[in-house]
RNA sequence: GGCGCCAUCGUCUAUCGGUUAGGACAUCGGCUUUUCAAGCCGAGAAGCGGGGUUCGACUCCCCGUGGCGCUACCA
């Protein structure tokens, strides 16, 4: 059954950085509902009071924007469903425990946390696996409710009932459990007298996927052995459970276990926006993290990715996040800009790591973006890259150390001289044309009856100070006819030294 | 420990019973060459093990093994 206009959601809680398995989440729910023509709602599940922060959830939204994944409904744009925070409906679970406690598919608990804790251990000792024994089923509601409302400390818990159940999810297929091996699991906690209750997961999460027509539940894997919990739930509360679809896990490139926020790269905004990775590459890196096209093509557009989406080209199986690949794919996507754009997006990362850029005016800033574009585009890997490739076009003077200054088997008075006949060929040429400049200076080595390598490298290593660069012509004509000269002349007082 | 999910090159993956098991990243080699890249060309590299089913299994089934996940008054 294919409901016509389907309404996903990502519901993530703002209790950290924008995490990549929640961004590969985002783009998945969102090409879903491009490619169907349905709406994709973002809503923060904050009921976490304790790690729940707002800065993380303008992190997420930063985070989101930058990807260009766009919620048709949210905190921050609104929408018919609205509120889209759980701590701003907070009466609707309470309701909803209220109605399951009424038809008897939940009860009030007053066991302690000592009490559970004795409970468990006792399981442990037995070799029985945890589970709440139920003790507090059978304390009449009447009874339930005085004590309630006389002020103890009570949470609410669901009745498991039901034995073996399965449902068919749109990834993994049929998945079963036997409901027999979990207890009654807590839907609202105990809070103190006067404060409104705060639910669970599994309560909250089900309660707005109804509230809000949630046709279509895509989620990481991770959240697969929930599933069952949130149908009984859901069917307890009269409703219609949605379609499910769990997403492989991303696991982490050291080959154990999943992604480690200390280890690995995982925030959005701090470890790959901030770094200089472009957005395109990103959505497209992500989309092949558990699912892959018909056909081997590999670059894919956001917009082509929505035409190609679909479910059932999702893989079972976790992957693991290969770094290589993606900087192999951003090198890609910064190589297809135009040397406009690229000097667009370069700016920010010169201004913000590059005091002396940063303190040019803006015209002329543009102007040496542009340039460090040109120059820059075929070896660039990262944006935040070019501050330092660059710096020999960024800053107004360089100091090579001698040892750079020499080419292979070179001696310091060898290259001087090289430097002094290439210096003495460029102070009298007015054709500063890449071509004419390279005729020049093999002209030079020629005349000096060596390769022109002789020459080269030490007037590449005169005018950038860096071991690796573009090429010496290139550099040439970036930097002009006057600083060159002048670089090259302090060169050759470098090695005269 | 219990429960669940998964299993093709080092990594991401294609294959929906019959292919020389394809592509990409990475690696290695070559071209180019003034360095480093980029680009182009090429090479090596895979069906976890054991049973079935079948004329025929990477593909379907079972067992084993391994990996991952879950096992809270977190989500």
């Amino acid at each position: 059954m294919i409901t016509p206009s389907p309404r996903v959601r990502i519901a993530p809680s703002p209790t950290g950085t924008f995490h990549l398995g929640t961004a590969r989440t985002a783009l998945f729910n969102e090409l879903f509902a491009r490619h169907l023509g349905g709406q994709f709602v973002l809503r923060f599940e904050d009921t976490d009071q304790e790690r729940s922060t707002l800065e993380s959830e303008q992190d997420i939204v930063d985070g989101l924007a930058w990807l260009g994944l766009i919620a048709d409904e949210s905190p921050t744009a609104g929408g018919s469903y609205a509120p889209y925070r759980q701590m701003e409906r907070l009466d609707d679970y309470r309701q909803a425990a209220e109605r399951l406690i009424a038809s008897g598919h939940a009860y009030y608990c007053f066991c302690t946390a000592e009490e559970l804790a004795a409970e468990r251990q006792a399981q442990e000792a037995a070799h029985i696996s945890p589970k709440y024994s139920g003790r507090c089923r059978s304390i009449p509601p009447t009874e339930a409710a005085e004590r309630k409302s006389a002020g103890e400390p009570a949470v609410v818990r669901f009745k498991v009932t039901g034995g073996s159940r399965s449902f068919t999810d749109l990834v993994m297929g049929t998945v079963a459990e036997d409901t027999d091996l979990y207890g009654d699991f807590v839907i609202l906690r105990s809070v103190e007298a006067g404060e409104p209750p705060l639910p669970l997961y599994n309560l909250a999460n089900v309660v707005d996927d109804q509230a809000m027509a949630i046709t279509h539940v895509i989620r990481g894997a991770d959240l697969l052995p929930s599933t069952i919990k949130q149908i009984m739930l859901i069917e307890a509360l009269g409703g219609t459970p949605p379609a499910y679809a769990h997403l492989p896990v991303i696991l982490s490139p050291s080959g154990k276990g999943k992604m480690s926020k200390r280890r690995d790269p995982v925030s959005i905004t701090r470890d790959f926006r901030d770094r200089g990775y472009l957005p395109e590459a990103m959505i497209n890196f992500m989309a092949l993290l558990g699912w892959a096209p018909e056909g081997e093509r590999e670059y894919f557009s956001h917009t082509e990715l929505v035409e190609a989406f679909t479910l059932e080209r999702v893989n079972k199986a976790n992957a693991v996040f290969n770094p290589a690949k993606l900087e192999h794919m951003n090198g890609h996507y910064i190589r297809t800009l135009s040397v406009e754009a690229l000097s667009e997006r370069l700016q920010p990362f010169l201004r913000r790591d590059s005091q002396t850029f940063a303190a040019l005016p803006p015209v002329e800033q543009r102007a040496l973006a542009q340039q460090l574009a040109e120059v820059l585009q075929d070896r660039l890997i990262r944006l935040d890259e070019a501050v330092g490739l660059g710096a020999w076009l960024i800053e107004a003077e360089v100091q090579p150390p001698a040892n750079l200054l020499l080419g292979k088997k070179q001696t310091a008075s060898e290259a001087g001289l090289m430097l002094q006949a290439a210096h003495a060929a460029l102070a009298e040429e007015a054709d500063w044309s890449e071509p004419n400049l390279e005729a020049l200076l093999r002209n030079v080595a020629a005349a000096q009856a060596v390769g022109a390598g002789a020459v080269l490298w030490p007037v590449r290593a005169a005018l950038t100070a860096q071991a690796a660069s573009p090429g010496v012509f290139t550099v040439l004509s970036a930097l002009g006819k006057e600083p060159s000269l002048a670089r090259l002349k302090n060169a050759i007082d470098i090695l005269a030294e």
